[in-house]
DNA sequence: CTGAAAGCGCTTACAG
DNA sequence: CTGAAAGCGCTTACAG
């Protein structure tokens, strides 16, 4: 037992934070209220627009002036108010994203990809999260993301209703990721069909005959592709008759979603020898549903998912999955949307769909 | 196979939205600029701030004169601007979310609890992700929540470096959730030490003399407080001699830092019977390492995680683990906050601590 | 190279 | 009950 509490570097770095005290001095500036550009102004004995001109390198200023300017926006810690600057420009240099639930890990990211690629190309972004209400939906688009922002980032959200017209008829450059795909808009989506379509063909592949689909929320388009790959799959290998599609009874994408899917599939026998899942966590959840009737992944059956989150990978059985290329798409979606905002590109002609790839692990086995 | 291929309520269902079109009509007006209070006031044959009364419901005005105004501004669908707005009332309405990492699955629905509590209570929220760089949440802090936003709930990402003592400065109010509780800021935590006591304990009541703990990111206090935890627990019942602390390489409690720490533990023998793990996605990445090695949880290591993600339900075994009360932490930051704007409380005197509770589950077994 | 003027879209006193 | 005036903090022409 001597040799059990070693203390390796890591239990040391350990100590070593548990001492740190992070106590900080108080800030400098005791002012109840934010230095403004007049206060600068009048400190540095010039006048607003001379510091304007300093701040935002516009203009023609004497070296000697821009130094002293620059010397007291120093030491007084000024930063222009983004409201006055964006009521005067008509632009606020930030860009939205408005997810349909920020709650979802493949949503998050997405949005925190597209963050990625906007911060490494100096622009600042806003989070959105329509927790799943269309009628919130709609007013962040209407009251916030119009006025708030100069361009907007759409993950899964349009899709239903009136937001789409509404979004055709605004005036907010905007790129759609993983909606409804629509010709006049631009977007960025993945061939879900095709997703879908190689999932299916793997089983098929695999001498699995009898494949079920566990759909997703079928009120979103890639739900709805997702199950047109399914099923264009199997009729392409004359598996037709056997389609059987469960859709689950909510509009998350989640584990207990899957878990009831797959609980329905047991009740109703004869049970499929594998099962297409149209999302990873919903797969995760199916197996679930099966492990506690005594079936086991693969052996019993086998089970494909699609997202490739995290989760995946560290399943047991690791989930044979269609990775969604999210980097890509965040930055393809971030490309777009700059073009659309510096005017270089026709959002009629940005429609850019990526290619899913199949991620064979562990939960898929050929049969006989 | 002929009973196989039968169509269910939900295929039915399914069949339904597949035939759906989604077109929609243009928007109705194809204004470039969205209408302007002036406007209205032209249409309406008034001045400015007589709308701007019937708007804001404020002064009084003749009940006739209010119809023909709120008439014209639906006709027009006139929205206030919300940037004109505040640059006047020196504030938005708007209430922002500022959190470490929105890709972790606490932090994103700790998020969206928070705004499920605001939207309920009719205010609207922004959500900041600070992406693990603290130089990004810096900047966000200063040049965005700000000048952007009314009150901040920053949830587990004030720790490190420098912005502590800055939001200490500022006087934008502000609730700490999940961080170093700080005597000075409003703040709502969870009792992290006693969750650690009561995972080890529960160990240790299981017959567990050796017991191992994979710590989080030992930057963050709450991460610094579990192993505390952990540590009374095992003093307290005179297994101190047995303390064994693994820290991750990595500042993300995801499943990948789960997985390394737990491959560390088994490269130096001797194996702990149980392993109390920081974090429920950690956790199921160690157990992906045990499998890995033919180790069975809990037959031959008992695993106890905290948070009680979805994740850990539908783990095999179900992951026991420490729940976080998130819809109240949740609850209680918004409560905190609107009392903090309404001035009705001090934030000396507003600290929170609520109380973890242990789940068991599956994944720890008792031992002779 | 620098400053006086005008205005972005609102709201808040204040007259009438 | 309603409107003219002033101003929130900036930037953009435009003089000098």
């Amino acid at each position: 037992m001597s040799g059990f509490a070693l203390v390796d570097i890591h239990e040391r770095k350990c100590y070593d934070w548990l001492n740190v005290q992070l106590e900080g001095r108080a800030g400098d500036l005791l002012s109840s209220k934010p230095p403004t550009m007049r206060e600068v102004a009048d400190l540095a004995g010039v006048s607003v627009q001379t510091v304007s001109h300093v701040v935002n390198e516009t203009g023609s200023i004497a070296a000697a002036t821009r130094e002293r300017v620059a010397q007291i926006i120093e030491r007084v810690n000024y930063r222009p108010n983004l409201i006055a600057r964006s009521m005067r420009t008509r632009e606020t240099g930030l860009i939205g994203i408005l997810v349909l639930d920020i709650t979802s890990p493949v949503l998050s990211l997405i949005a925190s990809e597209v963050e990625g690629v906007a911060y490494a190309r100096g622009h600042k972004v806003l989070l959105y999260d329509a927790r799943h209400d269309a009628r919130l939906l709609r007013e962040l688009l209407e009251q916030f993301a119009e006025q708030l922002v100069d361009g907007l980032i759409v993950v899964n959200a349009i899709d239903r209703g009136s937001t789409l017209p509404w979004l055709k008829a605004s005036t907010i450059p905007t790129v759609l990721v993983d909606c409804l795909p629509n010709p006049t808009l631009a977007s960025v989506a993945m061939d879900n069909e095709r997703g879908a379509y190689l999932a299916t063909e793997h089983l098929i592949e695999l001498g699995h005959g009898r494949i079920a689909h566990i759909s997703g929320d079928l009120t979103l388009e890639v739900a709805r592709q997702r199950v047109l790959g399914y099923r264009r799959a199997l009729t392409d290998h004359g598996l037709q008759a056997n389609e059987r599609v469960i859709s689950p009874d909510s509009d998350r994408w989640d584990y207990r979603s899957g878990y009831v899917a797959m609980q329905e599939l047991l009740a109703r026998p004869p049970m499929p020898s594998a099962v297409f899942i149209a999302a990873d966590q919903m797969a995760i959840g199916a197996q679930h549903a099966l492990v506690e009737v005594g079936l086991k992944v693969p052996d019993d059956v086998s089970l494909v998912g699609f997202d490739d989150i995290d989760a995946a990978s560290y399943a047991w059985p690791p989930l044979t999955t269609i990775r969604q290329p999210l980097t890509e798409i965040a930055a393809r979606a971030f490309d777009l949307l700059s073009e659309l905002l510096s005017g270089t590109v026709d959002p009629v002609k940005a429609q850019i769909t990526l290619q899913p790839e199949l991620v064979v692990r562990g939960s898929t086995r050929r049969i006989s």
